[in-house]
Formats: C-alpha cells, sequence, structure tokens
DNA sequence: CAATGAGAAAAAATCGATTTACCGTGTTGG
DNA sequence: CCAACACGGTAAATCGATTTTTTCTCATTG
C-alpha cells in the first residue's frame, strides 16, 4: 500500500511507484510516454495514479531540467485593452505549448521593469517577453543583453540588431491616416504623442509626416510631443489652442492621448467631427458605440502575440540566427469621427 | 576559487558557500538575517554574494519550504479595466508580502476555470484569489473547497459559509441607482444584466427593485437578463424596444450591458439622455470624456484586492474562525447620461 | 579533571521530480 | 563460444535551496 506524504497531502511520485510495484524512475518514464517501458508495468502504473489521484509537481520538475517550462512576459499595464488581450494570447499561446505564462506589469516604470527582469532571471524562466516601458534600449533590454537571456521584445520597440522584435507596422499604419485624412480634405493636423515611448512614437511620426507630405505638399503638421506622463500633454494640448491654432484634425499616437483629445474638445464645446476630427491609435469597444464613433488604428495583438512566441520558441529550441524584426499590418478604421473639414472650428473661445 | 555552475551560467548556494569558505547551511543563514551566525563569517557571506552576483533559486528555495511563496489568482478575463486594475492591486499587494502572483484567466469559462484551479493546486500555491465566472457554487470553488485549499472568492460572490468572500457592496449601490433615478423623475426602468453572473446580478437587481418600490410605489421596473453571453442580450433588447416599450431610463448590472444599451440606442438613433437614461454598472477611463459621460457605479477595487488579501495571508498565516463576508461600498458618479424624463422617448422608430 | 552545556558550523536529509549509470538477461554475430 | 548489444529496470545522482542532525570547540562547573 502506498502512503501519501504527510507534509503536503498529495501524492508524490514516489507514491505512484511503491503503489504500483516499480521505480520512480519507471513512473517518470510512464508520465512521459517512453515507449521501452512494459505494457504491463504502462497499465500498473496508470492504475496507480488514478486511484491515488497523482500529478506531478511542476516545481520539482523544473528544477531538474535544464529549461524551466515558464514564459515571463512583462507588459507596462494591466488596465488597458491592448495589454490585457496582449496577455490573453500569449497565454493561450504559452500553453498550448505546454508551458506557463507568469505576467507581471512593469506599471509604466523603468526601474521596476529591471526588477520584473531580474525576477525572471531568478526563476530561470525559458523566455521572457518584454513589452518595454519606453523602447529597446531601457534597462531591462540591457540586462537581458548582458546575461543573454532568451527574450522577444514586442510593441514599443523597433528593429535592433541584438533582439527579435515584433511591432504593429505603426509607420505604414501612420502612412494610412494621413492618406486618409488628405483625402477628406485635412490640411492642418495636430499629431499628439509620449516622447518618451522614443521607439515607436517616431515611427508613426514620421510615417505620417512623409505620407502627408508626399499626398498634399502643402499639408501643415504640428506637433505635440510630451515627455513623460498625459499631465503635461493635457496641460500643453490646452496651451496649443489657446493660442489660436485651429488644425482640422488631431491624430492622437496613442490611446491615452485620445482620451485626453476628446477632453479639451469637451472642455472647449467643440462637436467631433463637425468642428474637429479625430483619430487616434488603438481600438476599444467604446469607440463603436458612442457619439460619434471614434476612428481608430488597429493593432493586431493576435498576430503580434502569435509571431512573438514562435519566434521565442524557435530560440528555445536553439534556433540561431540574426535577430529577426516582424512588423504585422494595423488594420485603420475610418469612423465617425473623421469628416471633411469645415474651413476650421470657430474661433474665439478660450477657457 | 569558486566554479560557476556549468549548466545554468548561475552561481548556486554552494558556489557562494566554497567561495566564501563555509557551508551551504551557513549561507542560507546569512540571507535570511538568522543571528547565531558570526560576524566574520557573515562579511565573507556577503562578499562572496557580492563578487558572484548571487541570487538565489525561488523556485528550489520553494521547493523545500512547507508553504510555497506564490499566490495565484483567477479572472474572467484580462481585457477589462477593472479586472486589470483588480490584478495590478493583487500582484502590488503580494509583493509587498514577498509573494510573486500568478495571474491567469478563465476566458469566462468554467471548464477553464477548474483547469486552472487543478493546475494551482499542481503548482503548490499558498493561496487563491478566484473571480468565479458564474458565483461561488462553480465546479472550481468546489474543488477548492473539497480539496481545501485556502483561497478568498471576490466579485461575483455572496456570502457563503465555506468561502471568505470580498466583493462590491452591489445591492446599496444598486439602491443608490434607484434613488437617484427616481429623484430626476424616473418611474420608468429597464434594468438588464446577465442571468449567468446569478450570484451578484440578484443582489444588484433586489437592491434596485427594492429601493426603487420604497421610493415610488408607482416605479414601473423591466428586466431583462440573458442568459450566458452578451449576443442574446443585445437581440433581446432591440426587441424590447421594437415591442414599443419605452422606459426613461435604462440601468445595466454590468459593463459590457452599457456598451450593448448605448449601441441599441445608437441604432435607433436615440440621444441621451435627450431620450433616454442610461446608468452602468463599473466605471471605465472613456465614459467621462464622450458625449454625453456617462454615469457610473465605480466598484472600489482597491478595497476589494487589499481586503481580499488581507483576509487570505490571515488564513495562510493559520487563523481559523468562521468565513468572513466582506462588502466594500461603491461610489456612484452620475453623469451627463441621466437626466430628468421628458414624456418618453419619441415612439414610432424601429429597425 | 571529567562531565556538562552552549554556540557555531558542517554534514546530511529533504523536497519531488528527471536523468545518468549500471545491472541482469537474452539475443546475435564474428 | 564469447563478446557485443538491445531491452527493461532500478539505484543513485542531481537540481538548488531549507531544515534537521551531528560534530566540534570551548568555556563552565561540580
Amino acid at each position: 500500500m502506498a502512503v501519501r506524504a504527510a507534509r503536503t497531502g498529495r501524492p508524490s511520485i514516489h507514491d505512484v511507484a511503491s503503489h504500483a510495484g516499480v521505480s520512480a524512475a519507471t513512473v517518470s518514464k510512464v508520465m512521459h510516454g517512453v515507449t521501452t517501458v512494459k505494457p504491463d508495468n504502462v497499465r500498473k502504473v496508470y492504475a496507480a495514479v488514478e486511484t491515488l489521484g497523482y500529478r506531478a509537481d511542476p516545481l520539482a520538475s523544473d528544477l531538474r531540467r535544464a529549461k524551466r517550462r515558464i514564459i515571463g512576459a512583462i507588459v507596462p499595464e494591466f488596465e488597458s485593452e491592448f495589454f490585457g488581450s496582449m496577455i490573453t494570447e500569449l497565454e493561450r499561446s504559452a500553453e498550448q505549448r505546454g508551458y506557463t505564462l507568469v505576467a507581471t506589469s512593469s506599471r509604466e516604470s523603468q526601474d521596476r521593469e529591471l526588477e520584473l527582469i531580474q525576477r525572471m532571471q531568478d526563476w530561470r524562466v525559458a523566455g521572457v517577453i518584454l513589452a518595454p516601458v519606453r523602447d529597446e534600449h531601457g534597462p531591462a533590454a540591457r540586462f537581458m543583453r548582458e546575461n543573454d537571456m532568451t527574450g522577444v521584445l514586442i510593441d514599443r520597440v523597433l528593429a535592433d540588431d541584438s533582439f527579435d522584435t515584433v511591432s504593429a507596422d505603426s509607420a505604414s499604419a501612420s502612412a494610412g491616416v494621413a492618406a486618409a485624412l488628405v483625402e477628406k480634405g485635412h490640411r492642418h493636423v495636430l499629431v499628439i504623442g509620449l516622447g518618451e515611448q522614443a521607439a515607436t512614437v517616431r515611427a508613426r511620426l514620421d510615417g505620417f509626416k512623409a505620407a502627408a507630405i508626399e499626398l498634399a505638399p502643402d499639408m501643415v503638421t504640428d506637433i505635440i510631443l510630451s515627455e513623460s506622463d498625459v499631465g503635461p500633454l493635457r496641460g500643453a494640448l490646452h496651451d496649443y489652442f489657446s493660442k489660436g491654432s485651429r488644425p482640422t484634425a488631431v491624430y492622437s499616437l496613442f490611446a491615452k492621448g485620445t482620451l485626453v483629445a476628446l477632453s479639451e474638445f469637451r472642455r472647449r464645446g467643440w462637436r467631433c467631427p463637425e468642428d474637429i476630427s479625430l483619430v487616434g491609435f488603438d481600438d476599444a469597444e467604446w469607440m463603436q458605440v458612442t457619439w460619434p464613433t471614434i476612428a481608430a488604428v488597429v493593432q493586431p495583438v493576435h498576430s503580434i502575440a502569435e509571431q512573438a512566441m514562435d519566434v521565442l520558441f524557435g530560440r528555445i529550441a536553439g534556433y540561431g540566427g540574426k535577430p529577426v524584426a516582424s512588423l504585422p499590418k494595423c488594420q485603420i478604421l475610418m469612423r465617425e469621427s473623421v469628416g471633411a473639414p469645415r474651413h476650421g472650428p470657430r474661433a474665439g473661445e478660450d477657457s
């Protein structure tokens, strides 16, 4: 008779072994489908597993293993739809390959990001998916490089020659936005962004400007880049309008900026798109049910996650070769918040 | 000279030990601040730790330990602001106590929820925070009870005599909504909800009805409860209005319902709040920047997380006693989407 | 002076798996 | 006929920590 371990209350592999009258090694083999075990023993082991309700302890098994079956994920925040669904996709993909995803949030802090990547190394995870706070040159990324951890950088990154990267093709998406705005007749657009997200913000900006000038040489593009937080951006946006600037459209390079812009419109009593048009990076569920529906650039979350995991597991499997840079395409949803410009929003009001 | 382990490339406690000229046990003691180590050895150990860059492997240390310093969390989805910030708070709280939070999503599936809770037990986590898909009677909760895992149920749960529970006081919040609507002059309200979230939906519904009848005996409350998914709700809502029902306000008992209602309004070209008022459970960032701003019941995410973790760690520390049920209060933000009713929305249009 | 005890550290057991080394037995080939 | 080899298994080593047990060294005491 097997005796269940007293300490944890759960049967160990040795309990199964003695119950089945074989050694622990044999049990391990059966559990892994090794074919060199006599059918009779296989049956006995399965029977013992069944009656004892045995399930392997992943910690113990990973300890002995060279590579742990854990993938770490670090994202800047859990609160947004974008990173929420990103984690969902990453989790799904990891589990599909028999790994466990441990998701953490850097809370938009580079210090914390560094701590987290270190903790990931403490855990000796098989690989890491890092969505850096700022870009591929942050402290966490450096740590990864110095300790050559296997990992893939996503989202706020550009192609890099020491990391595999996957991020939405924001440049071409921005070009698409520019094309759409030009086509509607806009010739004066304000672009807002967060400066600290240097990597992608520049790509998005350049993509927009290049396409705009190409398609409409007379296009005027104003730019407001706030350094770190949305607070300053809010202020800068307010000042910008208060000085009398009257673009016919606003293009926000990141999700929160869209909210900031909307909030500023509301404060001034401007109607969208009658008084001013709006497009933003990142789609959200609410954008298609409010008045007006908000035009948005939809990032290919599923593709980003899938490709990142593909590359990551390739590296885990030992595949060498140069870093790859993947740029899945975005989709642009031109909704009601974008219209043809009038002569400009009525001027004169100020708060 | 100490030799770094060849396999992982990282120094183990034995490397530190031999480098410092002491035993592994002594290193362990120093790392845990045990005071019975000679100052001289303490110094040597610290020096070795420093030069080797030693950091303990949490898996190895947890394996030996009775209780692992891991807290499992299971939520129905990662995509919403509510659960996103819930995870953020839980993670913060766990780390503050030296534990690691492993967050997972049941993706609104009870089957998966069961799988996840089993996996948590495989990991032998110290405790679990479970936000069940439906209520405290699901398969995951049963599994927890049967294997007496230590854990706390949150959000979609009522007080229970076999579990500690923490959830927003939806009944009193609903009463507050009723009071506000009555005060504005509403006498015909439609309440929409998801039937499968039996636990809290009933509490929210009853809280509303009781307060409504108490404050305005002539109040007419219509109710649409969809079984499982938002799809059927969308249809039911459409049918309801198509039959000519004209409540002056809609109260949605859950976040997605608010979007569904808005979307139906939009489809019919109804203005909010001129034609119909709207309040919903759960606040979101966008609700205060759109037209109109959407009134919402704000759940005390921080309190829920904090209280749940307090109770959980109490249990982990071995505190016995009866299950506790915590009901932190909600806040009601009455915004522009709620106005005084006219004679009712203009009738006659139908899609 | 031998016995006792305290203090500190080393040695060994442990956690629960995987992996390696080795051991019979029977078969095959040179 | 004996070495080589495949087969099926088991014992033991291992992963990297913690915890228990043992050992050793002094200092104290009857």
